[in-house]
DNA sequence: TAAATCTGGATATTTGATGTCCAGGATTCG
DNA sequence: CGAATCCTGGACATCAAATATCCAGATTTA
């Protein structure tokens, strides 16, 4: 019984996207990435090439291949990420027509829901990865070398 | 694959708040909630239920029994709405913990997440049923009256 | 007492997220 | 060139949660 829901695989791409951004122009195997956050690297490949789809980040094959950031990490928000692995489908679609006329009126409800949905896009939207970076490096300066470290 | 997603029920319970909000002090049973929607009575049930364990729907039983809402419409938000169905657990925990230190940091992710929560919150606290009601009578003047005459 | 209605639990069904696997193609290195 | 590395994309399996159904009680009205 989840209010706002949203998949693990956001979780995920999101984490790896800053991996991705700490990591620079050196690219990461997606395994490496899974087994840096013990997740199944069979699945995690499903969110990255999502995230290759909406041109956020970038692969190279063969070896010394994997997944690069494909923008400057100030230019990427959340609501990126979110629209690309989980889809920017209308959050919340009311059933109901109005039986008044013709015209077919959006149900008030409807509109109520829309814009709080509006609301959680709009925070998702004003925050980058950049801000991200800065939060994490405010936490632990190190945290970002270490983690470069541990993938490169 | 949807971002925000709530469950069908919200958008019922939603609904039949502002049909009791416009039923009045006259019981409505469930059985015609359901038939006035096309929902499968025996579910929305549940709903029904959830909203009278929340304080916001009252029962009588017995013929000429049903439901009524237990507040005036003014008082009840749709976020109490949302809450009482869906439930008010956290929406996004990240499971990443911290490795600096001893203190569990929050993951950075985790807490533009659940900003981004607060806001979708805070709009949907703002709205209460009475405003639903003056958005319809704006649309459309005759339709709670309408319902209840079909309701009760 | 009989009919109407709610309560709450047990259980089935369906849907979507999660997870796995594999055949094929591209790239690098020896 | 050949082998190893790595991504791509689709098909398929699994699992959890929402959705839906049913029923044995309890309560109230008439």
């Amino acid at each position: 019984m989840v209010v706002v829901k949203m998949t693990e695989g956001v979780e995920w791409a999101l984490h790896c996207c800053l991996d991705l951004a700490w990591a620079g122009d050196t690219p990461v195997p997606a395994a490496r990435l899974a087994a840096h956050h013990g997740l199944p690297p069979a699945y995690l490949t499903k969110q990255l090439q999502a995230l290759g789809r909406a041109g956020i980040v970038r692969s190279t094959p063969g070896p010394r291949g994997g997944y690069l950031l494909d923008r400057p990490p100030h230019t990427v928000t959340l609501m990126d990420v979110v629209a690309a692995v989980d889809g920017a489908d209308p959050a919340f679609r009311c059933t109901e027509i109005r039986a008044g006329g013709p015209h077919t009126t959006r149900c008030a409800i409807d509109t109520a829901m829309a814009r709080a949905d509006l609301a959680w896009r709009r925070e998702l939207a004003a925050r980058t990865l950049a801000d991200l970076d800065a939060d994490v490096r405010r936490a632990d300066p190190d945290a970002p070398a270490a983690t470069r470290a541990r993938l490169t």
